[in-house]
DNA sequence: CGACGATTTGAATAGGATCAATGGGAGTGG
DNA sequence: CCACTCCCATTGATCCTATTCAAATCGTCG
């Protein structure tokens, strides 16, 4: 990788108590990649022969099965994925694209295992990272399980309206299809559903969503920390 | 705990490359219980005291949201449960209850994260396991979203035949009531699905399955194993 | 302007859930 | 040992949710 991303890069949740000579070895085998939109960076069944690491941009994870495709996550700056199979020298579970030009550090596998083998400070960040993770799938899971498609959509909006800043507003960060996949529906689906929570005053404009009432709308969803709650 | 169970703990996957002091202080802070058939070891939104290890018996997890519940994993001996709300000091995200009567070996997670941090060899056995365990539930999300009720009690069939020894007939492990909520399904429908397969050489006596026509089975169940093969 | 992909809308269908009632064992107590 | 009871499982009928297929509309980009 280029030295002048070498700061950027050491500032990483990740590296944070790693020592020099693990974040050393590691950079020093790895790769900063910039992609446009649309690359198939990973493919699902191959060996997981890289880490990675998303600076800029956002990358779609997702899995095929025949013609059928759902979208399992969606990472954004900065944060990680594939953790779990390359820890574990296997394949990929899923494929990711970018949906945006992205900027991607891409570490081998073989530096990751041997970064966690020698450095315990890295371990620890690598562990609670993949920890989060897992977490994350865990919530997603209950919430494809325990929900309506028009729960999961009204939980969804109350959600990015909290990251967003709770000023009665917010933009779908993806197009409806990726947004659709991600929450467990078709397309069709979710216009309908977008239809449905008119009357809890969720108003759609494109991308341009106005929540004007918020009460309403949490009546709907039943939102619960324990699904719903980043932080958990 | 007993001194008479020492060895058995230690022969366990997760310590096995651990040194002696890890494994004593680890074994000295924890307690080995034994608990009957239905109850409640732990509720999600607790704060995350133990790591469970499953030594004998059968554990399910499973979450609540509202009047609804759904079965998350059933562990089995040997495993554990908890790895990763332990390791970042957070609340359970699930509730445990034991199926049948249990043997299980509860670590503090004051331990658990002091060995990990004291221990490169536990460290890794343990993150190898937090692994497995997030690409478990990665699968069954990806089963969840890309399967139909019939598709996944044909896979749960063909996987636990699998397991079982692929004689032509199989025992489900658990009352159907509880299989309905690990495959994301009522258990009328559970029933109703058992009817459809019955077309394809499924023949349901309580809970003895017999499977006469494999093929046909696996033609409804397209099984792929970046879902269904367990070592993946 | 024209073309293409994304989104919306409509109609029909399929997949599952709910509600209600019945059948079937396993365990309990007489 | 048998009858009773309770819980699990099945079955039927109906309702609701969500998918599918088709067509129309909207937006964007060249």
């Amino acid at each position: 990788m280029r030295q002048e991303d070498a700061p950027l890069v050491r500032t990483l949740p990740l590296f944070a108590g790693a020592s020099e000579t693990t974040v050393e070895k590691l950079l020093q085998a790895s790769f900063l990649q910039r992609f446009p939109a649309q690359v198939e960076l990973i493919s699902e069944d191959q060996p997981a022969d890289f880490f990675y690491v998303v600076l800029e941009g956002c990358i779609e994870l997702f899995a095929n099965a025949g013609p059928k495709q759902s979208t399992a996550a969606i990472v954004r700056p900065v944060s990680s994925f594939a953790a779990a199979a390359v820890l574990r020298d296997g394949n990929y579970l899923l494929s990711a694209r970018t949906l945006e030009p992205s900027r991607v550090l891409m570490i081998p596998g073989e530096s990751v295992r041997a970064a966690f083998a020698g450095d315990a400070a890295f371990a620890k960040a690598f562990a609670l990272e993949l920890a989060a993770a897992y977490r994350r799938t865990m919530k997603a899971l209950n919430n494809q399980k325990l929900r309506t498609a028009i729960e999961r959509l009204a939980n969804y909006l109350l959600q990015e309206h909290q990251t967003q800043g709770a000023a009665g507003n917010l933009t779908l960060p993806t197009e409806k299809q990726t947004l659709a996949s991600l929450l467990g529906m078709t397309s069709e689906n979710l216009s309908r559903s977008f239809g449905a929570l008119a009357a809890h005053g969720v108003k759609v404009t494109g991308r341009e969503i106005q929540l004007s009432d918020i009460t309403s709308l949490e009546t709907i969803a039943k939102p619960t920390p324990l699904i719903d709650d980043p932080m958990y």
